[in-house]
RNA sequence: GGCGGUAUAGCCAAGUAGCUAAGGCGGCGGUCUGCAAAAUCGCUAUUCGCCGGUGCAAAUCCGGCUGCCGCCUCCA
């Protein structure tokens, strides 16, 4: 069958055909002027899913994604805070970089910036203005809406009901209301680079055009952004780019949904946000993949606590499943393929392939196999599931080891045979080291296997306690006992 | 006002004509256990916002209505 989008533009979802042998893709990225927030990280991980699948499924792939270091909010913080926008542009990025890391989030090959293509967009901007599309006006450049008769086929809208909304305030240069910026005269006091108009720095939405055009060609196969960029951002790179080439410009239009606060829009503007930073605290980055992707990349997602414990119970079921198959070999043909690849060639329907993801694990609990395991842990590997290696409390249960050990001292020494007094003994003379943390927890547990069947209770839910707390996990199975790492 | 999205169980969320309406969370009951915890098993929507229509057959198509969200200004 093959891959299908929804493509914002014909608001169907389409075979996708690329148009040749490697996929371009171009994502709108952030304007830094300040840090990530979860909606910034919904945006990148539909982008990832999108690339993931695509080459699963055989496709080669050149993505780029672009950061708008340069821009009237960010000078604006550039004045307040009394630096330079570079540092602040970069600050942000370097959080964003850090928190798509941590989130597994496969990298694009290009990040490019606004202001490292000055020269292309100059040059883009004059094609422009030879063309008959643009004017300057006051060191200004605009972009003559109306003389793009396609202007609103993207975002849907018709032109004379844009006028009527449309503000008339700071249009002093401008010929039209319609008309937008594609080069800033620059103000006393800002950054500015030289052009054919004078010193000044380029509008918002040019840079996408120039930076895509010049890495994927005047036409290329995937444009993706948030939902809030159709109008007037992505509509204005259509405007610009179709009239610069006279080709068409972005053939698969796709926009994620928001994540929303109480119903409304997370927004930077709006200071109404959760930023990542905040956010990774305190859930793990596998918790937060799976609280995005259980929701289809187009819809809204409610951000709440609830629904990211939601996913916390839903990741730590995944977990607990896995755990204990760590080194398991790789599959090349898992149970479910079939329907795991309709749901994700189905404009990446990620819910559904996680319910089929699920459905094999209460098959695996059913009925042990070798091929479920190796299928699921497949099938995370496809939607970008981290294999988490878990942060190993040392510290910590050399002090509950030790804890216990006063006590038996002042309680029932006697209970324990010398083998344990060996060990603990052996123990106390390793070094400070994670690789040993699993030998300390098994002491700890055999231990307290041992008071178990003196009926020592008391004592042995004390280590289970002191170890809970920590986050390490007690199962207990017959007088075998394991134990789990649990984060976040 | 114009345009777009959305409405499915207590909550989240798949499903776009036809076997018993996926899956997750929660809840209830059981198993396991020294007791817990965890895990696991079972149960948990005769019904898909409302009204009407077309089909042998509709959550799914058509018409109307209502609610919620968003865009039309910077925004992932």
């Amino acid at each position: 069958m093959g891959l299908r989008l929804f493509n914002t533009f014909s608001a169907k979802v389409e075979d996708f055909k690329p148009i040749g042998d490697r996929v371009g893709i171009y994502t709108c990225g952030l304007t830094v002027q300040g840090p990530p927030h979860l909606g910034h990280i919904r945006a990148a991980v539909s982008r990832d899913i999108l690339i993931r699948w695509l080459l699963h499924s055989g496709y080669k792939v050149i993505a780029l994604e672009n950061f708008t270091d340069i821009d009237d909010k960010i000078i604006e913080k550039q004045k307040e805070l009394n630096t330079d926008w570079r540092i602040i542009a970069q600050e942000n990025i370097d959080k964003y970089m850090k928190a798509c890391d941590e989130l597994n989030i496969i990298r694009a090959n290009i990040y490019p910036k606004a202001s490292q293509y000055i020269e292309e967009i100059i040059e883009l901007v004059s094609k422009l203005i030879e063309k008959g599309f643009a004017y300057e006006k006051g060191g200004d450049v605009y972009f003559k809406v109306r003389q793009f008769p396609d202007y609103g086929k993207l975002s849907k809208k018709n032109i004379d009901d844009l006028v009527s909304g449309a503000r008339c305030a700071s249009t002093e240069h401008k010929e039209d209301p319609l008309d937008f910026a594609l080069w800033k005269a620059a103000k006393s006091g800002e950054p500015y680079w030289d052009s054919l108009w004078g010193k000044g720095r380029p509008g918002w939405h040019i840079e996408c055009s120039a930076m895509s055009m010049h890495h994927l060609g005047e036409t290329f196969d995937i444009h993706t952004g948030g939902e809030d960029l159709i109008f007037p951002h992505h509509e204005n790179e259509i405007a610009q780019s179709e009239c610069a080439t006279g080709k068409k410009f972005a053939r698969y239009w796709l926009h994620n949904g928001w994540v929303t606060l109480g119903g409304e829009k997370m927004a930077k503007s709006t200071g109404h946000y959760f930023l990542i930073e905040d956010v990774l605290k305190d859930y793990r980055p596998n918790t937060i993949r799976l609280y995005l992707l259980k929701t289809q990349y187009r819809h809204q997602i409610e951000f709440s606590r609830e629904r990211l414990n939601e996913a916390k119970a839903a990741y730590l079921r995944i977990q607990t499943y896995i755990h204990g198959f760590e080194n398991l070999p790789e599959t090349t043909e898992p149970l479910k393929l079939k329907e795991f690849t309709e749901a994700m060639d189905d404009d990446l329907n990620t819910p559904k392939a996680l319910g089929i993801v699920f459905d094999l694990i209460k098959q695996g609990y059913e009925k042990p196999s070798l091929d479920i395991a190796t299928s699921i842990k497949y099938y995370l590997k496809i939607l970008g599931f981290v294999e988490e290696v878990p942060e190993q409390p040392f510290a910590d249960v050399m002090e509950i080891l030790h804890e216990v050990k006063a006590k038996i001292k002042d309680e029932k020494s006697g209970l324990l045979d010398n083998a344990a007094q060996e060990l603990w003994n052996e123990l106390e003379n390793m070094k400070s080291s994670d690789e040993f943390f699993p030998n300390i927890v098994n002491v700890l547990l055999g231990i307290r296997n041992r008071l178990r069947k003196e009926k020592e209770y008391g004592l042995a839910d004390f280590i289970r306690e002191r170890l809970a707390q920590k986050g390490i996990q007690i199962f207990d199975k017959g007088d075998v006992s394991t134990f789990r790492v649990e984060a976040k």
